[in-house]
Parts: C-alpha cells; sequence; structure tokens
DNA sequence: AAAAAAACCGATTGACTATCGGTCTTTTGT
DNA sequence: ACAAAAGACCGATAGTCAATCGGTTTTTTT
C-alpha cells in the first residue's frame, strides 16, 4: 500500500501545464506550436498528454466551435500541496517534525530572507483565523 | 525534460525503510518475517527491493559472517527534503512564494498548533545562524 | 564434502508516460 | 448540401520503474 502515490507528472504533462498557467484557454493547436515544435513531437502527442491531464483532474476543456479550449483545473499552489502533500503523508510518521523541519531547512535553502517571509505568511494565516473564529 | 524526478519510491520500498528507522542493520530474511510474510511475499522480492535501495543510494549495507546487514543511508528528514524538493524545484517557477505558502498551508492543515511550532523552528534556526556569523 | 543459507541473475507483469498512425466526426467554405 | 479540412478519438508500441519470483552460483557452516 503506501507508496508515494502516482500521478506524478511526466515531462510533457509539466511543460504542458506551464504552458497553461502563463495563459489559459488554449488549444492543442496552439500547444504543440509552442512546446511540441520545439520538441519535434506531433500534435497528436500534445493531443494525448491534454486528454490525460484532463482525465487526471489536473485541466478542464471547454469546447468552442470546434476544438476543445484547455485551462488548468488546478493552480500550481494546489498541486504544489497535492504533491508535497503526499510525500507529507507517507514519510511523517504521526509526528509533524519531520514535515515541519523540513519546511524551514526548504525555506532557508535557496534564501536565507525566506524565513522572514514565512513568518510574515504564518502571522497573516493567523491573524486570518482569529478574524473567522470571532 | 524537467518531470518530477524519480526516483520515487514504491510500496514496498517505503515499507522498507520504514522498519530499518524503527531498527536498523538487519537482513534480508529478518525484513522479510517482518514485512513480508504478512504480503505474503518471498524471500527474493524483499531482497531485490533492498537491493534496489541499495543501489539508489538509500541503504547501506555491511556484510557480517554471512548475511548483509542494511541500514539506512538517509534519514526520514533527508528523504523527506529530497522529494519535497524535487517538487519545489520543478513547480516553485523561480518565485519562492508558492512554496511558503505551501508550506504554511500544509503545516496548518493537521494542526493549527503546527504554525506555533513551526514559528520556533525559525526562531532557532535563526538563533543558530546568527551564533555562527558572529 | 555435503547441506544450508544467501547472493546474484534474468525474466515477467503491471502501471504509467510518451509517442504516433489511422479513422471517425464535426465544422466550414464554396 | 457536400466536399475538404480540422480535430477528436481509438488503439498500438516503446520505454521506465517497482514488484515479483525461479533458478543458479557462491559462500558458510557443520
Amino acid at each position: 500500500m503506501s507508496s508515494i502515490a502516482r500521478p506524478y507528472l511526466g515531462s510533457l504533462e509539466l511543460a504542458v501545464l506551464e504552458e497553461l498557467w502563463a495563459k489559459s484557454g488554449l488549444d492543442a493547436k496552439t500547444l504543440h506550436r509552442s512546446i511540441g515544435k520545439r520538441r519535434g513531437i506531433s500534435l497528436n502527442t500534445v493531443q494525448s498528454t491534454l486528454e490525460r491531464l484532463f482525465r487526471k483532474g489536473f485541466l478542464a476543456r471547454e469546447k468552442v466551435s470546434h476544438a476543445f479550449l484547455y485551462t488548468p483545473a488546478v493552480k500550481r499552489e494546489e498541486l504544489m500541496r497535492q504533491l508535497i502533500g503526499e510525500v507529507v503523508k507517507t514519510l511523517s510518521d504521526g509526528r509533524p517534525e519531520p514535515m515541519l523541519a523540513t519546511f524551514v531547512d526548504l525555506a532557508a535553502k535557496v534564501d536565507e530572507d525566506n524565513l522572514v517571509q514565512l513568518e510574515r505568511l504564518i502571522a497573516e494565516r493567523r491573524a486570518k483565523e482569529e478574524k473567522e473564529t470571532s
């Protein structure tokens, strides 16, 4: 059982999501032009990837005239939360410390200033919570 | 290219790691007794999984008399950091905010008190940093 | 030296991404 | 309205990886 669950996004899937986060409501052809051409892959390949992402619930689509227009069904932050949440769930061992320590480590790794930023986000979060509870 | 890199731990691999984090220096036979029997899998299966984890660098081993004794080569926190780091790297888009927001979200999700804990860890971290820089 | 234990090798299966050709369906231009 | 074009849909293949195990070789032990 408890493996770190797929899905798990492949390289083309990620590229497509990135593209759609930048500009949503694109069709397969357009996406093929922007990312498929460079990779030398066919329009069909882009299409099946879109289909797969749609089935997984990561994309929404709407048929406009003849073609599907795709939009992200998850925000970048939501996807991040899903994926990190998976890891955390499987490796936390019941205790919150491993997760929290990891967060502090990773925040500080890139830039020490991130810790300040993180504190600020916590404070904001708490402020919001208190407003709701009052 | 930039997919969320494997490895990626399967269910049996995780179970083995958990077992070794709890009590390290076990051989294949012992691990088979504790986790393999329940799953109805052969000793061989456990052995190949140990081999795979060893090749991946997640386990160390030492031959004691006739059998390999395995120990974790990464701590739970380190593995967590590796895996979460992968996700963060692929989805951060250069900015730290998505990562930081996700961290706050996930910390608070399980238990609101985790935010206090998180603040404490940040403070401790900063204290240590200042000592080193002085 | 024989038996037992364990390592090692190779093969198979199943899940999943990537890939694409071919066909069916729907739109659209004339 | 009908033919051409555009796109969706289906099915097949290849490659990767975990899980699985049988069989063979190597090493210990008695």
